[in-house]
RNA sequence: GCCCGGGUGGCGGAACGGCAGACGCGAUCGGCUCAAACCCGAUUGUCCUUCGGACGUGUGGGUUCGAAUCCCACCCCGGGCACCA
């Protein structure tokens, strides 16, 4: 303890300034009592729900939470205090991989870290001054939320949307054990370092792909999403429209069962140019060639290799080998040869596709790699116009074509020597150089040459369809949503196996099937697999022995329905009939990583819960506002071997030049210089995590939540900032200092419009532009950095006005009014205490209504307007709003500084914007 | 590899085809102070020693009276790629 005998903060009445920890526990503490943002349904206000994606209790608040669950409370608060009936709920996303990894570090059960998380992080948001409805809240690895799901998965199954299918996964051969995608580091296990192999097992998918169509064409309605992501998840979805086609095996020793090798393609108009098929290594056609073929065998083990994740896949070698099989062309009939590639995925369409190298860049490396042949069957408009003219000389374009390339010495006798080149150029170049991979003519295909893309389409399309190879299809890249884990902490899939009954659903009047809580937990097995109790019980149906299913949901089931169930907290189906009320989200923010898979699940399981008559509409949410990430420099110092130890960037002082300029940092604690490792999304592993509960102590959650606000856009990723923290603190500081001297007067005038002078007239304008560009940036824009920096701007025009007066008060007073309820969104507990200095009765301030901007006080005498000559600034002239175009015209040539420049030069053109410029074109 | 973003002073950013750099940070100078902190005032894109001007939004090209903003090509950085959430 300090024996000083004054602290140097003491405060007087003179200098009693901001204390934010008291202000704050005042705020809260009423917001408490009087429940402020609890709601219920009224159908007699619009309602507005205002949704964050949920935490995963990790165990402590980082900055991005604060980030998101911050813009979150400043929409809920602006759209309140517009009048409307709103709904901030909070949850958590609570099973996940994480609570494993962290009950094998920490020899403690995956629940009982997870509760212990939710409860720390719970104090932390709610130290943040949320306008949250706490009562809504729920964890969803609670068997009260999973019946729910569990009770939707059981239904799907019957309807046929939910099945069992093998599927490949990553293997751990060391572990024993399935790997995420995420604990597979360069092809290799994260712990045992052993290289991973794709294996498959049984798994279950729900049927996205029957809603492929509907999700696609609901991005259209989706005018509240950002374009981004809508063009992401319509690439991800797709849709492509092609031709199937059949390839008949010439060998029936392959194919005992005389079936067709099918193929889809995109680009039928290029089926003459084929000249291989290659197949994935799990192809039942490989495999059967495989048999008797021991390096082909070999090979295709070989591809089991490595993960199983796309990035992996797509930027492997490509490889490939001869299966021996041959299959005829649909058309000619010609033998092609069959290779197994390493880049052909068995879950994408067929697990076969056509190779055209003239004319597809992948399979071009890979016949160049193994000397297949390269069919030119597709021009560009260029060449074609070379061929026609050469057609017009030898007869046909089959002609032109052999005599082009010099197969024929029809040519000779005229000069065509041009037309010659472009043909023979392009040639070389899809023989030497790439594959021509645009749209264009055909050539090379005898009956189908000349023929545009679409009219090739048609044509090839109807000759395989009519002669029984093939159809035309819809293919969409998307694949169905494999739901099953091999984990433990997650939601038991409601499923029992029998011998004679096979995969039986669990009777809905028996569920939840419960997760035991209370288990050891190794990390090797899932605690409900090695439990043979748990594992054992009766089918369903036939009432004999049977064994539980003890994979568990993928994590993003969740996360697909929570948002509908903080609709109808305590419903004992999975909504009720106040989900009506409050559905669709009015807005949603998360991360912009979220932008496909979360959000896309999300959409899909809305329309599953729609098509059960839960909701009534098509899409969960109008309106989306994807957040960039938290960043922050990184610091480090070289220990043993060159290693970099990572310094958290609390602990270090910035060194600059006399210019501002940085030159280095230092250790705080030992003053030595540390490198600078550059920026860095917050991680652990980088140590440039901030904890917002240190900053929360040290300046106030109305200083951290204007921070963050006003750092970045929303959408744009934040660098967070010590110093920039630190202004923010000066902002607020100010602002009070500005209320409290200003409350101190001992009375307070009304504005009377009429009796204003200039000077109060103009700060009056300021406050009105204000009030309209906050409005408008809080609810239309989310442009909430320039929000603030409007009222910072405002604050400094207070601060300069120094009209005493009695009408100077009484603008002022009318300035601060506003601008305390215009930062209530973003500092709502500053706002809570100086709207009581102020001379207001405590009250919750989401239910004053949002200033309006006065029309009148915004008026302007004369606006100034640029002049440019040819595009550059010469000067600036006052009009009047509304000048007659020829006055501000004549003004503009007048104006001495523009005139000087139009010194022997004609004015050619004068273009008037009118109130912003005049460009003056003169030469 | 594929899909989607981003690149503007010393730094974070502003500018919704019309005065590039609002606002904040940092820095410099000055004031207040015994002193430090707080606070207040001034300056602060680069270059030309100037009144004044030239240049300037990743690079190269284009559209336009006018481009940070629209189009094309390229470079660099970030997000996602189906088992991290």
């Amino acid at each position: 303890m300090s024996t000083e005998p004054a602290s140097p903060h003491a405060s007087t009445p003179e200098t009693a300034g901001y204390d934010p920890a008291a202000v704050e526990a005042a705020a809260q503490g009423y917001w408490r009592r009087t429940r402020a943002y609890e709601v219920v349904e009224d159908p007699s206000r619009p309602k507005f729900y205002c949704l964050s994606m949920l935490p995963y209790p990790s165990g402590a608040l980082h900055v991005g939470h604060v980030r998101n669950y911050t813009i979150g409370d400043v929409i809920s608060r602006f759209q309140r205090m517009t009048g409307k009936n709103v709904l901030q709920p909070m949850g958590w996303d609570a099973f996940g991989l994480p609570a494993e990894n962290a009950a094998i570090k920490h020899a403690t059960a995956p629940a009982k870290w997870t509760y212990a998380n939710i409860e720390h992080m719970r104090a932390q948001l709610q130290a943040m001054g949320y306008a949250i409805d706490w009562t809504r809240e729920f964890a969803t690895c609670s068997p009260d939320y999973y019946v729910h799901e569990q009770r939707m998965f059981v239904r799907l199954m019957k309807q046929g949307l939910a099945y069992r299918r093998n599927s490949v996964v990553n293997w751990d051969p060391v572990d024993q054990t399935v790997l995420a995608n995420e604990q597979v580091v360069d092809g290799r296990g994260w712990r045992t370092g052993a290289i991973v192999e794709k294996r498959e097992i049984p798994q279950w998918f729900l049927k996205i792909t029957d809603y492929a169509q509907e999700l696609l064409d609901g991005l259209d309605t989706l005018d509240g999403w950002p374009e981004p992501v809508k063009t992401m998840q319509r690439n991800w979805i797709g849709r492509s429209e092609g031709l199937e086609i059949g390839f008949a095996v010439a060998d029936a020793h392959f194919n005992p069962t005389g079936e067709r090798l099918t193929v889809f393609t995109t680009r039928p108009d290029t089926l003459m140019g084929a000249t291989f098929v290659s197949i994935a290594g799990e192809h039942p056609l490989a495999l059967r060639a495989a048999q008797g073929n021991p390096a082909l065998a070999a090979f295709i083990d070989e591809l089991r290799q490595g993960g199983v994740s796309e990035a992996e896949l797509e930027t492997q070698e490509k490889r490939g080998m001869d299966t021996g099989v041959r299959v005829l062309h649909p058309v000619t009939g010609d033998a092609m040869p069959v290779y197994v590639a390493n880049f052909v995925l068995m879950g994408y369409g067929t697990g076969a596709v056509m190779a055209v190298p003239g004319h597809d860049q992948r399979d071009w490396e890979f016949a160049q790699a193994y000397q297949l042949p390269i069919r030119m069957v597709v021009v560009p408009g260029e060449v074609r116009d070379a061929l026609a003219e050469l057609a017009r000389h030898v007869g046909s374009h089959e002609d032109a074509m052999a005599a082009a390339l010099g197969e024929s010495d029809a040519i000779d006798a005229y000069d065509a020597a041009a037309a010659v080149q472009v043909v023979r150029e392009y040639q070389r170049r899809i023989d030497e150089e790439a594959a021509y991979t645009g749209r264009g003519w055909l050539v090379n295909s005898g009956e189908f040459d000349g023929l545009d893309f679409d009219a090739a389409f048609d044509a090839i399309a109807r000759r395989v369809e009519s002669a029984g190879n093939g159809q035309r299809k819809v293919n969409f890249r998307l694949r169905d949503w494999g739901v099953s884990r091999q984990r433990y902490w997650g939601c038991p899939i409601p499923v029992v196996y029998c011998a004679k009954c096979g995969a039986v659903p669990v009777p809905e009047d028996q569920l939840p099937v419960v997760l035991p809580e209370d288990v050891e937990f190794s990390g090797v097995k899932s605690p409900i697999k090695a439990d043979p109790e748990w594992r054992r019980t009766t089918c369903p149906k036939c009432g004999g022995a049977a064994e539980r299913e003890t994979d568990t949901f993928d994590t993003f089931m969740e996360s697909s329905w929570y948002y509908a169930r903080y609709t109808s907290p305590g419903a004992s189906t999975q909504v009720d009939k106040r989900a009506d009320y409050w559905l669709p989200v009015d807005q949603y923010i998360g991360g912009i990583e979220h932008a496909i898979l979360h959000l896309l699940y999300f959409r899909f399981y809305h329309k599953l819960m729609r098509d059960e008559g839960l909701v009534k509409s098509d899409e969960p949410a109008t309106r989306l506002l994807t957040q960039g990430m938290v960043v922050a420099e990184t610091y480090y110092r070289e220990g043993e071997g060159g290693r970099r130890e990572w310094i958290n960037p609390a602990d270090v002082e910035m060194r600059r030049d006399a210019h501002g300029h940085v030159t280095g940092a230092v250790l705080k604690a030992d003053g030595l210089p540390v490198g600078i490792g550059g920026i860095e999304k917050m991680s652990k592993s980088k140590n440039n995590g901030v904890d917002p509960q240190a900053m929360v102590a040290r300046y106030g959650a109305d200083t951290v939540r204007l921070f963050s606000m006003f750092a970045a856009p929303p959408e744009q990723s934040l660098e967070w900032s010590e110093a920039g923290v630190e202004g923010m603190a000066r902002f607020l500081r100010r602002f009070w200092r500005e209320v409290t001297a200003h409350a101190a007067q001992p009375d307070h005038p009304v504005v009377d419009p009429a009796s204003l002078d200039a000077a109060q007239k103009t700060l009056r304008r300021q406050l009105h532009e204000t009030i309209q560009k906050v409005g408008d940036d809080y609810g239309r824009r989310h442009s909430f950095n320039t929000a603030i920096a409007a009222l910072m701007e405002l604050l400094n025009h207070v601060s300069r006005f120094g009209d005493m007066s009695g009408q100077g008060r009484a603008v002022r007073h009318e300035a601060l009014e506003a601008m305390v309820l215009l930062l209530n969104p973003v500092t709502p507990h500053v706002s809570h205490a100086l709207w009581q200095v102020l001379g207001h009765p405590e009250t919750v301030l989401e239910d004053v209504p949002f200033p309006r901007a006065d029309p009148a006080a915004l008026a302007r005498d004369s606006v100034t307007i640029a002049v440019q000559v040819n595009g550059k600034l010469r000067g600036t002239i006052e009009a009047a709003p509304g000048a007659p175009r020829e006055a501000v015209e004549a003004a503009a040539l007048a104006e001495p500084g523009v005139a000087r420049f139009l010194e022997g030069q004609a004015v050619r053109k004068v273009i008037v914007v009118p109130g912003k410029i005049v460009n003056i074109v003169a030469g």
